[in-house]
RNA sequence: GCGGAUAUGGUGAAGCGGUUAACACACCGGUUUGUGGCACCGGCAUACGUGGGUUCGAUCCCCACUAUCCGCCCCA
C-alpha cells in the first residue's frame, strides 16, 4: 500500500527547501530592520478565537476552516490565518502591560490551513509571513507597515509590484456607508449575480469587488466609502497617504477594495504583482490592514492594531527563477574499500573543523567519484588510495584549477582551515 | 460547493484495438591499472492511476471512482 500526501499539501524537498530558507532569512532580516521580533503561536486554537475575530459569516470561517473536536470534546480549529492567534497571545500574556514598549511589534512565519480547492498559488496547507503591531493608532505606523511589506517583497525579489490602499473608516463610517450601499443596491437586486444576491443580505461590501461583469457595472454607480468617512477617519487616511508620499511609495487608491476578514477598519492595503508567473492580471501576494477593536473582541483592553500577511507560496513562484548554487568544500575520493577507514576518519576530522565533506559509499571507481564531486561543486577533492595509506598523505586537488599536491593526514586533521584557504588562493593567481 | 482538462518507467514523452510499449534525459558500467568534459558501446527500471464494462483480444473504446492541474467562489 502506498500513500500520497493530503490534497492541497506539498512536500518541500531539497532543491526547493534552499529557496525557502533563503526567503526566511531575508524575511528575518527585513523584519529585524523594522524591529519586529518573532512570535510563535500554536497551529491550532479554540474555534472561537477564529470565529470571533474573522467574523461568523466570513467565508473563511463558514466554509474554509479545518475545525475538529478534540478528545476532550473541545471545538478546535487549525489556524486559517495568523492574526487571530497572535492577538490571543497578546491578550493572554498581557503584552499590553505598561512594561512593554508600544507599538508592540511581532512577526511570524508558518503554515496556515484552509479547506479549499487547490489551484495555482493556492493550497490547503500554505505558508505566510506576517507582522502585527499593537498599541499605536498613529497613521505613521500604517505607513511604516506598508513600507515594510513593500520592502519585504522587494528584498525577496518580487517585481512588478503595485500597492493598493483603501480605508474602511471607523465604525460610524462603516455603518453609514453600509446603509447607503444597501439603499443603492436594493433596486438592482434582480440584476445582481446569484452570488451577489446572497452578499447583499450577508455582507454587501463584498459586492464591490465582484468579478461578475454586470455586478461591476452596477457597482460603478454605487456610493463610494470615501464620501462617507467621518472627519476623523478621513484625517487618518489622508495622513497615511501623506506619509506614503513622503516615503516615495507609489500607490493606488481602490475605493472598492474590500478584505475577506471582518475585523478590518481604517487603512487596508494589498500589494500585488503582475509578474508573468501569475499569467494575466495582478495577484495579491501581501495584504493587511488596521484592526482596531480586535484585541477587545478577544478579551483584551481597547488596543489598536495593524498588520499584514504575505503568501509565501505565491512569493515562491516569483523566486522560482532564482537558482541557488551550493558548493561543497571537500569531496573525499576513495580508491578502494581499504581506504574507507582512513577516509571516514579524515572526513570526521575535517567536519569537526567546520567544513562539509562528502564521500562515496558505493565503491565506485575514481572517475565516477570525481564526476560526483564536480556535480556537487566540490572545491577540493582528497584522493586516498593504497600509496596514500602507506605514506599517510592524500592527493589534494583544487577542482577549479586542476592542480594537485600531496598533503599529510596530520595537517588535515589539525589545520584544515589554513590549508583550505591557501589552496583556494591559488585560484586567484 | 461548481466547471474544464489530464492520468504511460526516476523524469520528459510516443503509441490509440493485436507492438519485444518507441525515443530522449537521468542513473550504472565499459572503452586496459586511480582523476571531472566529449564521443562511442553496453546495462537499467514492480510504466500503461484504480475498479468495472464492450470485445476473440484492451495502454488504446465506454462507465464509475480516485488523484493531479487549471478556472469559479473565496483568498495570501
Amino acid at each position: 500500500m502506498s500513500y500520497q500526501r493530503p490534497k492541497g499539501t506539498a512536500d518541500i524537498l531539497p532543491g526547493q527547501s534552499e529557496l525557502w530558507q533563503r526567503a526566511e532569512a531575508i524575511g528575518r532580516r527585513v523584519f529585524d530592520a523594522y524591529r519586529y521580533q518573532e512570535v510563535r503561536t500554536p497551529l491550532f486554537e479554540n474555534y472561537e478565537v477564529f470565529s470571533r475575530s474573522s467574523g461568523d459569516t466570513s467565508d473563511i470561517v463558514t466554509k474554509e476552516m479545518y475545525d475538529f473536536e478534540d478528545k476532550g470534546g473541545r471545538k478546535m480549529a487549525l489556524r486559517p490565518e495568523g492574526t487571530a492567534g497572535v492577538v490571543r497571545a497578546y491578550v493572554e500574556n498581557k503584552l499590553y502591560g505598561p512594561e512593554f514598549a508600544k507599538p508592540y511589534k511581532v512577526y511570524y512565519m508558518g503554515p496556515m490551513y484552509r479547506y479549499e480547492r487547490p489551484q495555482s498559488g493556492r493550497q490547503r496547507e500554505f505558508h505566510q509571513f506576517g507582522v502585527e503591531a499593537f498599541g499605536v493608532d498613529s497613521p505613521a505606523l500604517d505607513a511604516e507597515v506598508i513600507a515594510l511589506g513593500s520592502d519585504l517583497l522587494k528584498a525577496l525579489g518580487a517585481g512588478n509590484l503595485k500597492v493598493v490602499i483603501n480605508t474602511l473608516g471607523d465604525p460610524a463610517t462603516r455603518e453609514a456607508y453600509h446603509a447607503a450601499l444597501i439603499a443603492y443596491l436594493t433596486p438592482y437586486q434582480d440584476e445582481l449575480s446569484a452570488d451577489s444576491k446572497v452578499r447583499l443580505a450577508k455582507n454587501p461590501l463584498r459586492i464591490l469587488d465582484s468579478k461578475d461583469k454586470r455586478d461591476q457595472e452596477i457597482v460603478e454607480g454605487a456610493p463610494k466609502i470615501l464620501d462617507y468617512l467621518t472627519p476623523e477617519a478621513a484625517a487618518h487616511f489622508s495622513a497615511v497617504r501623506g506619509f506614503l508620499d513622503g516615503l516615495g511609495i507609489q500607490y493606488e487608491i481602490d475605493a472598492d477594495m474590500v478584505r475577506g476578514l471582518d475585523y478590518y477598519n481604517h487603512t487596508i492595503f494589498e500589494i500585488m504583482s503582475d509578474d508573468p508567473v501569475f499569467d494575466g492580471g495582478f495577484t495579491t501576494v501581501l495584504a493587511g490592514g488596521r484592526y482596531n477593536g480586535l484585541v477587545e473582541e478577544l478579551g483584551g483592553p481597547e488596543t489598536p492594531g495593524i498588520g499584514f500577511g504575505m503568501g509565501v507560496e505565491r512569493v515562491m513562484l516569483l523566486m522560482q527563477k532564482q537558482t541557488v548554487t551550493t558548493s561543497l568544500p571537500v569531496y573525499l575520493v576513495t580508491i578502494d574499500d581499504k581506504a574507507n577507514a582512513a577516509a571516514l576518519q579524515l572526513a570526521h576530522a575535517i567536519r569537526q573543523q567546520g567544513y562539509a565533506v562528502d564521500m562515496d559509499f558505493l565503491g565506485r571507481k575514481a572517475k565516477a567519484q570525481f564526476k560526483s564531486a564536480a556535480k556537487e561543486n566540490a572545491q577540493l577533492t582528497l584522493t586516498i588510495g593504497e600509496e596514500e595509506l602507506a605514506s599517510e598523505t592524500v592527493q589534494v586537488k583544487n577542482m577549479a584549477t586542476g592542480a594537485q599536491k600531496p598533503v599529510a593526514f596530520a595537517e588535515l586533521r589539525t589545520n584544515f582551515k589554513q590549508l583550505y584557504e591557501e589552496l583556494l588562493e591559488a585560484d586567484h593567481e
